[in-house]
RNA sequence: GCCCAGGUGGUGGAAUUGGUAGACACGCUGGACUUAAAAUCCAGUGGCCAUUGUGGCCGUGCGGGUUCAAGUCCCGCCCUGGGUACCA
């Protein structure tokens, strides 16, 4: 019988799902393992070739910890709310539900056609009603909890109303945006209005008015991960900087500990470093300049307070609730057009526009608290309201930007920091700052001579004591906001009474969202949900009208995977003591900054709470990287209908034109599928290349390049053609095959032959002449057993490193062996096909039971590795002098390193590079190599 | 600007701890089988030079260095990809 992949995968995916092969349940007597991929939005133009490429490997992963005999959870879904939905249905009036519904169809039926050992009952989707009422549910306890940064825990906040009741606020140490100290009596005193007003200050869910990304395009506010330089990430549109009322999750209050427990996981030191970046912790000290003539303090923020004798200016943001105050009646109106003008810039404008100076006087002055020098406080966008504290304190002999400002507006530069060695030159000849991070202090009072390090020390001390500020540390992570005006989204279950925002009670989950006439704000200007009859509670109180953002409904799926039907808890204390977290997740790097950290801080805070036993989600982490596609040209003579072929090219003016990459093979372009493929190419012609003998009338060429695998640069490869033709052991082997998991690379179809040949060469291995399957129970060779067990370590080694394309070139080599050996012994074949078994799943199960098995592949054991067939009685040395290897020598294993001198040297072929002299010195590195040196 | 990866034949890549550079494939060339094609099988394939054969020199982005020995370690540069940014 021929290798028939059609008819033997199609019989055993139909196998493992009547069989629940991979169906998994608790099992105390068995060790668990958690594999996980980050789950896919499904988008319309389903799965292509680069999609499954992490898929393929944690499912390589998955069925080996199977076969090693753990209890493996290895669960798919769907992460099915987002934009893309609702845009078509803007378009067309289709609910987003029915698309989202289809689109999901349509990945299921691609993936099983690859042959994924998941546990398929577990599958979710984060649109599902039973699966948001829990993404809702966390929401509420969010808000019924603040951040106690004593304990850096997250506590109830009803604990938090019988301390105020108690004693006010003045022993808490909470983050919590701006607040007064308040005592216990002015806390019984509050209005229940007041107080509510309050405690929405410490939630780690809470309603504020903040700075947002407002992108008028899309009409939503979004996250700082979801915008790139100015744009919005999905459909890269403008994004402007908006004060608008919206919810929040105080992420901020766990910056620390999101950054010190970085090191307890094991992801690549890469990603660690994006996401330190991205929480950008800066040390420093706050100080507080005081405003001349009023009773009023500039708080800042720096990381450098041993430069403030070099301080000549201050920079507010022209957005602070400062400028107002400290301006001057007689800079009222410079001051108001400059702010107005930075208000109608996008965010974009004022990047683009970072090389021009901008800012306005404001009248002014601040006391330096170090020197008491008078300062004069100006505006300017380069300061950011986002960032510290909305303040500076410049210092331009020390700061290119401050620099610039100073220059520009003539005002006084002062050096502070010299280099080792030097001494202090005029800064009026300067032509940029000088970058102080080392160095020796001058002009700087009592801190002068010291180096900056010691610098920076003392000077905090000094602003310490004197009560001027004290030693902070500050995050560049921003509370994460968690609005969003749009209809395809979790509702908030959230109502309003007299403006204030109560939690729906938990018994009252899930709050389905509602239906709508149209997808489309209102006129009034709300959300989609404002469309909606009826939404507000049952006494009538209004409900929250926008809805959660994407990271919502990720933030903890892993959790629901382990529990998924249960319905009366997110996932249950047992099941999670049982599965714990995550031992490997796979997925892109683009989730770095957004999903990565958003769970991470979604698992903490539950782990606070008691819900979960891990307060880290995702133990091991890999970043699959990015298949790109491989594009193919046609090169149209100008003005012509034709096409001269990639190595004619130089001779002719021509346009290289996008050619589909399923008419090419092998950079040869089937010319007929080409004229097909238009009518306007219906009469093209060619000029082909030179054949052997000179003539004209070869082959097409097409010219390529690597680009972003995408539909309008026909480069887009599906995996069910690649299936069709070749199947699907053969996808999952050439994907791995490719390169290593976490390089980017090309997809190229052209090499897949030869993974497509190895299996057709393995399954020979169980087959006679005439196609009958035919194994031998003969014992096997020294030989053939060496084959096998220098295959099991080998297999094992590589997949343990997740060096999968090792893995396969290291089954070729096998396969070629036995073919050589002419071997079909059972006892060799038989563990063969289980390491072979978690890359190409259904093959294997076919030889597998063919070989007299009746239980699946997947319930096998993995072969026990013997040691004792690999030893090895002599060793091939390389001989090399001077470094350069000349011949080889079989030397018995044990030899020492003086016999093996003495063989070496006495060896005919030694004598002829030795030329007759003594060798200087000999060195023989066992079971390495010997080197000889003339 | 700053931070992180990476640069090896015509192509994808291998070399796990400093120890034989180019495993395994693709492609290409030649051959067998065939009326022919496909499939399959066999041989060759880093570059240059020499040759009846044995062979020699060069070679892992560039320039230096350490070492008996460097793709691998150190210093300086160039290039590609990714992250991030008026971050005080």
């Amino acid at each position: 019988m021929e290798y028939n992949f059609r008819e033997i995968e199609k019989k055993w995916q139909k196998f493992w799902e009547e069989n629940k092969t991979f169906e998994v349940e608790v099992d105390e007597s068995k060790p668990k393992y958690y594999v996980l991929d980050m789950f896919p939005y499904p988008s319309g133009a389903g799965l292509h070739v680069g999609h499954p490429l992490g898929y393929i490997a944690s499912d390589i992963y998955s069925r080996y910890k199977r076969l090693k005999g753990f209890n493996v959870l290895h669960p798919m879904g769907y992460d099915a709310f987002g934009l893309p939905a609702e845009q078509y249905a803007v378009k067309t009036g289709q609910h987003p539900a029915i698309t989202t519904d289809n689109n999901i169809k349509r990945y299921k039926e691609q993936l099983e056609k690859i042959g994924f050992s998941y546990d398929w009952s577990r599958e979710l989707r984060t649109c599902d009603p039973d699966y948001y009422k829990w993404t809702q549910w966390v929401f509420i306890e969010m808000f019924e909890h603040w951040y106690n940064n004593k304990n850096s825990k997250a506590e109830p906040i009803n604990e938090l109303i019988e301390i105020f009741e108690k004693e006010g606020n003045k022993s808490i140490d909470a983050s919590c945006n701006e607040e007064m100290i308040f005592t216990a009596d002015n806390w019984n005193a509050k209005t229940e209005k007041e107080q509510q007003k309050t405690l929405l200050n410490y939630r780690l869910a809470y309603l504020a008015d903040t700075m947002v990304n407002w992108c008028p395009e899309l009409g939503t506010v979004l996250a700082n991960d979801e915008v790139k330089e100015g744009f919005s990430v999905r459909g890269n549109h403008p994004v402007i900087q908006k004060k608008m009322k919206q919810w929040s999750l105080r992420i901020s209050a766990y910056a620390e500990r999101l950054l010190n427990d970085l090191e307890k996981l094991e992801w690549t030191d890469s990603l660690k470093e994006i996401q330190r970046n991205w929480i950008g912790r800066s040390e420093g000290a706050e100080m507080i300049f005081k405003v001349k003539g009023q009773d009023l303090g500039m708080e800042i923020f720096t990381t450098r307070p041993d430069t403030s004798w070099g301080v000549t200016f201050m920079v507010l943001a022209p957005e602070s609730d400062l400028v107002e105050k400290v301006t001057t009646s007689d800079y009222k109106k410079q001051v108001e057009d400059y702010v107005n003008e930075t208000k109608k810039r996008s965010e974009r404008e004022r990047m683009a526009d970072a090389k021009t100076v901008s800012g306005q006087f404001t009248g002014g002055y601040a006391l330096n608290p170090l020197t008491n020098e008078e300062i004069p406080i100006y505006i300017s966008d380069y300061v950011l309201m986002g960032y510290g504290t909305g303040a500076i304190m410049a210092v331009p002999g020390h700061d290119s930007r401050d620099f610039k400002f100073a220059r520009y507006f003539e005002l006084p530069i002062i050096q502070v920091v010299v280099k080792e060695g030097e001494e202090p030159t005029d800064p009026a000849t300067w032509e940029d700052s000088y970058d102080s991070k080392e160095g020796r202090m001058a002009n700087s009072g009592f801190i002068n001579d010291l180096n900056v390090n010691e610098a920076i020390e003392k000077a905090i001390n000094y602003i310490e004591e004197e009560g001027i500020g004290e030693r902070k540390i500050n995050y560049r992570l921003r509370d994460a906001i968690f609005s969003r005006q749009r209809y395809w989204g979790e509702p908030f279950p959230v109502y309003f009474k007299e403006g204030i925002p109560y939690t729906l009670s938990k018994e009252n989950l899930p709050l389905e969202l509602p239906e709508v006439d149209a997808y489309l704000p209102t006129e009034k200007g709300e959300p989609p949900l404002g469309r909606a009859i009826n939404w507000k509670t049952e006494d009538g109180y209004p409900i929250e009208l926008s809805t959660m953002p994407g990271f919502a409904g990720s933030s903890a799926y892993y959790l629901r995977y382990m529990d998924p039907k249960n319905n009366d808890t997110l996932v249950s204390k047992k099941v999670n003591e049982y599965w714990q977290d995550v031992d490997l997740y796979i997925g892109g790097t683009e989730h770095a900054t957004g999903h990565l950290v958003y769970s991470r801080y979604w698992n903490k805070f539950l782990y606070d709470i008691g819900w979960v036993c891990k307060d880290e989600p995702f133990k091991k982490l890999i970043n699959q990287g990015m298949i790109q596609g491989r594009s193919n040209f046609v090169y149209r003579i100008k003005g012509a209908n034709e096409f001269v072929s990639y190595n004619l090219k130089k001779d002719y003016d021509v346009t290289p034109i996008h050619v589909d990459v399923n008419f090419v093979s092998n950079d040869i372009l089937d010319t007929e599928a080409f004229k097909n493929w238009d009518p306007e190419y219906k009469e093209a012609k060619f000029i082909l290349e030179d054949l052997p003998d000179g003539k004209a009338g070869g082959k097409y060429i097409c010219g390529y390049a690597v680009e972003k695998m995408s539909k309008s640069l026909y480069n887009v490869v599906n995996p069910d053609d690649i299936i069709e033709q070749y199947g699907a052991d053969t996808l999952r082997m050439y994907e791995m095959f490719l390169g290593p998991l976490e390089m980017s690379k090309p997809w190229d179809t052209n090499g897949i032959d030869g993974v497509f040949k190895f299996l057709r060469k393995f399954w020979k291995l169980f087959h006679d002449e005439q196609n009958n399957f035919n194994i031998s129970d003969e014992t096997p060779s020294e030989i053939e057993l060496k084959v096998l067990h220098k295959t099991i370590k080998k297999i094992q080694e590589d997949i343990e490193r997740f060096s999968f394309n090792t893995s396969i070139s290291a089954f070729m080599i096998c396969v070629n062996e036995l073919t050589d050996l002419k071997c079909n012994k059972r006892k060799i074949l038989e563990p063969l096909t289980i390491l072979l078994s978690s890359f190409a799943p259904h093959i294997t199960e076919e030889l597998w039971q063919k070989c007299g098995n009746s239980e699946s592949i997947s319930c096998a054991k993995f072969p026990e590795l013997d040691e004792k067939y690999l030893v090895e009685s002599t060793y091939e040395y390389p001989v090399s002098f001077n470094g350069k290897m000349r011949f080889k020598i079989k030397l018995p294993i044990d030899i020492d390193a003086k016999e093996a001198e003495n063989r070496v040297l006495t060896n005919e072929q030694a004598q002829k590079w030795l030329e007759g002299k003594t060798p200087r010195k000999v060195i023989f590195v066992p079971r390495k190599i010997i080197n000889i040196v003339i």
